[in-house]
DNA sequence: TGTACATCAGTGAACGCGCGTTCACTGATGTAC
DNA sequence: TGTACATCAGTGAACGCGCGTTCACTGATGTAC
């Protein structure tokens, strides 16, 4: 039966934002289909209404993700100022929330790992994706305007590292000794304290 | 047909070997049975004769990757020294090398990521390869005794952080950027100026 | 040392399964008059 | 505003494919006497 538009273009941002978070829990290979349509509570085959294919529905997840995450970052950096918004970010990102909760966190611990076999629209959609982050982390440093793109860059390096091996972990103390131990360069960094 | 005792350690290894490489190039969800025993010139049949599954396979060639690469760290600090031997990693992890060949690279960035969804013998062989890996960087480090750990988790994070984003990245440019952001950062980690 | 038998690495067909994708069909929505 | 028709989101069966795994079989190796 057919959709009102309002319905439809609802449908899809319901199936984005549940492609968002599954991508995020099992990565791009572990995303299946079926169990994305069944989890919005509809079959299969109405997929191919939505998305040409798997790949672009991936890609355009991928976008959606990092258009969220620059969103709130923005957010905040528009009520309390670009450093405040940074600090705060750097915070719930070396969290046990953040480690514990992957299909709310960053896409780069999550699925970057994957891009290498990924498909072009994909690889496209997470570069585009990281540059933002990146400009937004920037604004946020203490050091001076020239250096500030480099140490964002080493920053979410650093945090992303962090997390991805706090992840793999199998010991919660490991992970407490992980967070915080890039907890302490992090805010070294975010400070420009060296 | 029956192999004699010596060809079968050696066919074991020659599988471990090209698992260990497969692994790092295409993840754990990558790599097949078929295409891993079809490089090393066999049928897929006699996999079930050398491991009990692929995710036992997958234990063992991860617990072998890291063993591999402690050893490499191990030498070069018996000949130069643990400062030494630290340096030439951290020369080797953040190089356009590492970035490319990731099949004889860090396991971290290749398929760090796939943990959460692995099996128990496939996490806990990461976790005890993760292990003497901090203990190696550790031992290089200019820093004070007490504070070599953290920093060595620190550094490990922001390198393994840094390939993953560079691998993950479509643009040259990108890549250099990144390296070269991460080095900075590294030298100063890893000689303790601060 | 020589012979008879048990062992087992490797073969290749077959298995069930989940995957992404296709397709004929349904029926409410949107459009044209 | 009302009617007739075209559109298309969603359904559910079906497709080909690659996956991990199993299994009867082969024949050289290892073992027991």
């Amino acid at each position: 039966m057919r959709m009102s538009r309002d319905a439809t273009a609802r449908r899809h941002d319901e199936i984005i934002t549940a492609a968002s978070q599954m991508l995020r829990q099992r990565g791009i290979e572990g995303l299946s289909v079926v169990d994305l349509m069944q989890s919005v509570g509809l079959t299969h085959g109405g997929f191919y209404k939505h998305f040409n294919s798997k790949e672009a529905l991936v890609a355009e997840a991928t976008s959606a993700t990092f258009n969220v995450i620059c969103g709130e970052f923005s957010n905040v950096a528009k009520d309390q100022g670009s450093a405040a918004a940074l600090k705060a970010y750097v915070k719930y990102y070396l969290s046990a929330d953040h480690v514990n909760t992957p299909e709310l966190g960053c896409p780069i611990p999550a699925f970057a790992g994957e891009m290498s076999r990924a498909g072009r629209a994909v690889k496209s959609a997470f570069a585009k994706g990281y540059e933002p982050m990146l400009v937004n982390i920037a604004a946020g440093l203490a050091c001076p305007p020239e250096k500030r793109r480099l140490r964002a860059i080493e920053l979410l390096a650093l945090m992303s590292g962090a997390i991805l091996a706090a992840r793999a972990s199998n010991n919660p103390e490991q992970v407490v000794e992980v967070l915080s131990a890039a907890r302490a360069r992090a805010e070294l960094v975010v400070n420009a304290i060296e």
